[in-house]
RNA sequence: UCCUCGAUAGCUCAAUGGUAGAGCAUCCGGCUGUUAACCGGAGGGUUGUAGGUUCGAGUCCUACUCGAGGAGCCA
């Protein structure tokens, strides 16, 4: 068995075989540079052409980029080599070569690189992207398990609209039609009512027509929702999720901030957590003063919400929006009805909104009633409202899209670089 | 759907309306420790498509195709 490249450090002066991949080949007259890349991490392989047997010597003559190799010598420690550690060669087998791969170490452009995802993903940036990506879907979901929650998996193809807004894909299953998902929120209120603190992560979907640098047309949502909780429980856990897994990042993926040149310094305010949280009708104070009007009962626009972000060092949270502009299943202010308990969480640096959640109607004449406004279909709802006839309770939740937040945690300038193979509204290759 | 910008070598880009070039990649040669290695040489083009203006169009005009960013909508 080969070992992995991040091990080889510790095993200076033995005889070690690695499996990579080549990144790049320095050809010297008697001397010859290979750096390999395993995906734990790369190293420099050196041949000596008075150390390595001839035809291993020839055979790294023309090495392309991204052959798959074989590689046996001895480990060193070099402080010439970067990393401080390279192997000697004493064998070398080609796996399979790679003439002419399309991705070279110079600029390339974007559609040529979109054209290329597959390969694209080889590069140190999108590894390294792919990487912090792993550890956010792990980090949350194990927080969210030590808090009691349960992990329940929500359907894909759905009969109708979740929430009746947004432009749904529509698909044939046996002669009826079918949705794709655009959020698993609705069944996890029915889970929530089973288990008390349930979450659901999974695709969504979202057939708009929008073409932003922070859209996807399928994109990964973590939707937690929790029984008896109120909008300000909500808050809390969603500061707590956000800041501890921002303290987790800087701490345990600090190698691939730096490959993405992402400042620590950008993301040390929202590690302490205490994120500000400010009612709607102040967002539309904030946004007025950066001379962005708003006129009240309307959600904010794009450049809205970045100028009250940026009136912020760390995410903030707008709650209580004009229940006009939100979901039909938001609880309306007891004390104040023409807002619903609510909330958006926008993320600095104008990075927008990366989760969205509140307090649900509890109410089954409420929600009812709310149904008819908003000419949704009783039948197809009928079992939402079932949740509401037996054993109904306060119950909040939220959603939190992934690559948003990821892509602000990067400090990417489009999400398409958050997901392995992104699906945009010009592009479903590869 | 709307607005703005773009399309030239495999890739990234140059080129007053007047002989289409460079860097990288590729191929050949050189170099004893390189760090996107370096040095020398070679090959590589129906300038997105279709029309038009002009003595002459990569360049100007029209339409279309494809792409990018933004608006709306949203996470």
């Amino acid at each position: 068995m080969a070992m992995r490249i991040s091990e080889l450090a510790a095993f200076s002066g033995q005889e070690a075989t690695i499996r990579g991949w080549l990144v790049s080949l320095r050809k010297g007259g008697k001397i010859r540079f290979l750096v390999v890349r395993d995906g734990s991490g790369t190293v420099q392989a050196v041949v000596r052409q008075e150390d390595a047997p001839t035809e291993v010597w020839e055979r790294c003559a023309d090495l392309s980029q991204e052959a798959s190799l074989e590689v046996r010598g001895t480990v060193r420690l070099d402080q010439r080599a970067q990393g401080g550690v390279e192997l000697a060669v004493r064998d070398l087998i080609v796996i399979s070569d790679a003439a002419d791969f399309p991705i070279s170490p110079k600029e390339h452009g974007v559609d040529f690189l979109m054209d290329n995802r597959h390969l694209w993903l080889r590069s140190r940036r999108q590894a390294a992207i792919l990487r912090i990506r792993s550890q956010i879907e792990l980090f949350l979901q194990v927080e969210l398990g030590r808090r009691g929650f349960v992990r329940v998996d929500s359907p894909i193809l759905t009969p109708s609209a979740c929430e009746g807004t947004t432009t749904l894909f529509e698909t044939d299953y046996f002669e009826q039609k079918a949705y794709l998902s655009q959020s698993g929120q609705l069944y996890n209120e029915a889970a929530a009512a089973a288990l008390g603190r349930v979450y659901c992560f999974g695709p969504t979907f979202r057939a708009e027509k929008s073409k932003t640098r922070r859209h996807l047309v399928e994109f990964w949502m973590l939707e937690p929702e929790i029984a008896f909780a109120s909008l300000d429980d909500v808050m809390d856990l969603e500061e707590d999720l956000i800041s501890a897994l921002v303290r987790h990042l800087l701490k345990e993926a600090a190698d691939d901030l730096v490959v993405l040149e992402r400042s620590p310094q950008a993301l040390l305010a929202a590690a302490q957590g205490g994120f500000a949280r400010i009612t709607y009708d102040q967002a539309v104070e904030v946004a007025v003063q950066a001379g962005q009007p708003v006129t009240w009962g309307e959600d904010f626009g794009s450049p809205q919400e970045t100028a009250i972000a940026a009136a912020f060092d760390r995410p903030v949270f707008v709650h209580r929006y004009p229940t006009a502009c939100k979901a039909f299943y938001m609880q309306p202010d007891p004390e104040r009805p023409e807002v619903c308990l609510s909330v958006d969480l926008l993320a600095p640096e104008g990075y927008g909104e990366i989760a969205g959640g509140g307090q649900r109607i509890h109410d089954f004449a409420l929600l009812r009633e709310r149904l008819a406004q908003h000419n949704l279909p009783e039948d197809a709802y009928r079992w939402y409202l079932d949740l509401r006839q037996w054993g109904s309770q306060p119950h909040a939740g939220f959603g939190l899209g992934i690559e948003r937040t990821l892509s602000w945690l990067c400090g990417l300038d489009h999400v398409r670089e958050t997901i392995p193979f992104p699906r945009l509204l010009t592009r479903l290759y590869p």
